[in-house]
DNA sequence: GGGTGTCCGGGATTG
DNA sequence: CCGGACACCC
């Protein structure tokens, strides 16, 4: 006990060792969140407070989830397989699986990732008749997930005009599809749980009973759906509900855009009673100067609930900031400081170069290319999310659940069968018609197409025939043999890589077997019957617990097919090498560097043009710049370009306001700073930027002045929309007009010879 | 069915 | 400018 709480800091200890109440943890960057909540959940533990079955502990990534799982099993000698940790759509999955038949589903339903969704709501407008173009797939998939974010079934959807109307008949339709194909999108996991545990009491209250202490990582990133979740689950506002232990930052709150609601902050404070809320201030993690540049900044903004960092670490290094001429002369000069940075003994992999969009990344990675300096981009494409495996995974889905048409569309005809259009035409009118799979439809097609559709089904009856006893590796051995999915890619020019994926998911597969507890003698679960055998029977009420061991409520093949749609897996670009680390400003949330680069800083481009027609807008960009700051251990490295290629135009950007709220004395500027327009000193950076003059003319803009005296480039001062830069130039002499980029004022059209502009 | 050409649109992202 | 979606051709 004394070695669980040694080390900890005074709010850390306080945060730790609290009452068994409902308490809100306001957790700064770097201010050791993580410990906070595994010591914790130690604490409880160790002091009998509460068994390990009797906490559920949620995060939002896998990544955290495994974290924590770790580290707990550091702090603690006792096996975490059986602890209830995981995320909000694996915990869902669990439960679901457990009591299918009370939520409605098949016991191998099947959930859709993003892109499956897709492409099923593509092909349910297609079988509707719907022009897409009225009704983009995109903006539909948008419209479901977020009612359904919501907690709204598409009857409790208001529409008050004819697109919103046909968008909600739409959403059942498409309800009624997964329905019918037993097929669930990631929203849908817990809005089923939800409506699960709403209705049915004995469960609700089984898991209410359980779960005395429920911990919440990164909380102000919960949606509406997840904090109405949280508060059935923990049973607030009855007379006992359990301990929910909230753990986050509003000031990292940057998923809005995905429906998290940092509101839930302060309604979590109200409607669970809050008595305790903590504040955890001091940081471990960065210097001074940055410290107090994010301090200073996120200062900027109006709605917090207030916190401000402190460090016991010295001032170190000031934040440098760069003005470069262009995109590509800012890479280069990211380039140069990272060689410091590397000579000096920095690792590359702890250097990080940030940027708002991924756009950004290209100009970066030509550079860091041509230089041969190794790097790593984050966020491509992943494991299960390739062509390769999702085609094999499609045959295993095939193998568990044949009503999947997803699956079945996808693999149908490939590797190529003489499948074509015109009989998959005949069979998707034959289901229609009977309203049926297609898988169900076959035999109800007739010719040519019938008996070519009839081995299609065949194959994957004998694939199923013949591996109902093999262990998972092996069946995903043989279900590569049987599809001739192998021999398809070996006759392929480019399809040694492929070929390697697809061995790497028999390895997956071992591996999964091994983490999950499969390959033990685990009582066969592969059929129904045995699953019926956990549920409660219709008039009973003791619940059969849907135990944390996944072989407890699925088969290997289910619990592997979830896994590959909860678990995308890495992107295993160039891992495992040391290299610079490329990536967004939301994918490095969580993370920390010794040294970090924010790219990019110019209005438009962060503050995003999308963002800064609101203020809660650019409030969200804040601290998505807070977010970038505090990444930082050491040095941090600020910059921006005048002109930059994007969408293929060159764009002149004014430099973020961002870097006008930061505190001057944690600054140093290596380039000349020119002072905002108000300050006085109005030398533009451009008449002293040779370099960038010719950079502009060798982009063939020759025609640099004009009669009227005016340039591409010129920085501008007017007297309504303050300081502006001259983005085109149109018509000559005294007709002629410029488009002017107000930053904040956004785009004007401005005459020359009538508009009072001064330049600075 | 796969390869090539044209058009359009372009913010961030986990499960 | 670049990638995805789709039409068209062999």
């Amino acid at each position: 006990m004394q070695n669980l709480l040694h080390n900890l800091n005074p709010e850390q200890l306080a945060a730790v060792t609290l009452p068994s109440q409902s308490a809100l943890i306001l957790a700064g960057a770097g201010s050791g969140k993580t410990r906070v909540l595994t010591t914790r959940i130690a604490w409880l533990i160790q002091t009998g407070q509460v068994s390990p079955g009797g906490i559920l502990a949620v995060t939002f990534t896998n990544k955290a989830a495994k974290e924590m799982l770790t580290r707990l099993s550091a702090l603690l000698p006792i096996n975490t397989r059986g602890m209830w940790i995981g995320t909000f759509h694996g915990l869902c999955n669990r439960l679901l699986r457990a009591h299918h038949r009370d939520a409605g589903l098949p016991q191998t339903f099947q959930i859709l990732d993003s892109g499956d969704q897709l492409s099923f709501i593509k092909r349910l407008l297609k079988a509707n008749n719907i022009d897409d173009e009225k009704f983009p797939p995109r903006t539909l998939m948008y419209f479901i997930n977020s009612a359904k974010d919501q907690g709204l079934r598409a009857a409790q959807v208001e529409a008050h005009d004819d697109f919103n109307r046909k968008m909600v008949a739409l959403y059942d339709l498409y309800d009624a599809q997964c329905q019918r194909e037993g097929v669930v999108d990631f929203a849908e996991l817990l809005l089923r749980t939800y409506e699960l545990l709403s209705r049915n009491q004995p469960l609700r209250e089984h898991y209410q009973a359980r779960f005395r202490h429920i911990l919440v990582d990164e909380f102000q990133d919960t949606n509406d759906l997840q904090y109405q979740w949280l508060k059935l689950m923990a049973g607030a506002g009855k007379q006992e509900p359990a301990a929910v232990f909230a753990v986050g930052d509003d000031d990292q709150s940057i998923y809005a855009f995905r429906g998290a609601n940092v509101g839930n902050m302060s309604a979590f404070e109200r409607e669970f009673q809050v008595r305790n809320l903590i504040k955890l201030e001091q940081n471990y993690r960065s210097h001074g100067h940055i410290l107090d540049s994010a301090n200073v900044l996120i200062a900027n903004n109006s709605k917090r609930l207030g916190k401000n960092l402190r460090t016991d670490a010295g001032h170190g290094e000031p934040v440098r900031i760069m003005e470069a001429s262009s995109d590509i002369q800012e890479a280069n000069w990211i380039i140069d400081e990272a060689k410091n940075l590397i000579r000096e003994g920095s690792l590359r992999s702890e250097i990080a170069i940030l940027y708002r969009s991924n756009a950004q990344s290209r100009v970066i990675e030509h550079a860091l290319f041509t230089a041969g300096i190794p790097y790593r981009v984050y966020g491509g494409q992943r494991f299960f999310e390739r062509a390769e495996i999702k085609h094999a995974i499609a045959y295993l889905q095939l193998m568990d659940n044949p009503h999947n048409d997803s699956a079945f569309l996808r693999v149908v005809n490939f590797p190529a069968r003489g499948i074509g259009a015109r009989s998959m035409e005949q069979l998707q009118d034959a289901a229609r018609q009977h309203g049926i799979s297609l898988y169900a439809a076959v035999p109800h097609v007739g010719g040519k197409a019938g008996s070519s559709l009839a081995n299609f089904v065949r194959l994957i009856e004998s694939a199923r025939f013949e591996t109902q006893n093999l262990p998972l590796p092996e069946m995903v051995q043989v279900v590569l043999d049987l599809s001739t999915l192998l021999t398809h890619y070996q006759t392929e020019k480019e399809g040694a890589d492929r070929i390697e994926n697809l061995e790497q998911l028999i390895n997956a597969a071992t591996l999964f077997v091994s983490e999950e507890g499969f390959s033990r003698e685990a009582p066969a679960l592969t059929g129904p019957a045995s699953a019926a055998a956990l549920l409660p029977a219709a008039d009973s009420v003791t619940v059969i617990d849907a135990d944390a061991a996944l072989p407890a409520v699925m088969s290997p093949l289910s619990a592997f097919l979830s896994h590959a749609s909860l678990e995308a897996g890495d992107n295993q670009a160039q891992a495992g090498q040391d290299a610079l680390q490329l990536m967004t400003v939301h994918s490095a949330k969580g993370l920390e560097f010794d040294a970090v680069f924010i790219t990019g800083l110019e209005e438009g481009l962060f503050p995003h043009e999308n963002s800064m027609q609101e203020a809660s807008g650019v409030e969200e960009e804040r601290r998505l710049m807070y977010v970038a700051i505090t990444r930082a251990r050491q040095r941090l490295y600020l910059s921006f370009s005048q002109t930059r290629m994007l969408h293929g135009q060159t764009r002149y950007n004014m430099r973020s306001r961002f870097l006008d709220e930061l505190p001057d004395e944690s600054l140093k500027w290596l380039s000349p700073k020119i002072q905002p327009s108000w300050f006085g000193n109005k030398k533009s950076a451009w008449d002293e930027a040779p370099a960038a003059e010719a950079n502009r003319l060798a982009q063939g803009m020759s025609k640099a002045q004009d009669s009227h005296g005016w340039r591409i480039g010129q920085n501008v001062l007017h007297a309504k929309f303050g300081e502006g830069v001259i983005v085109n130039i149109e018509g000559s002499g005294s007709s002629a007009r410029a488009h002017i980029n107000f930053g904040q004022f956004g785009m004007k059209l401005l005459d020359l010879s009538i508009a009072k502009l001064d330049k600075i």
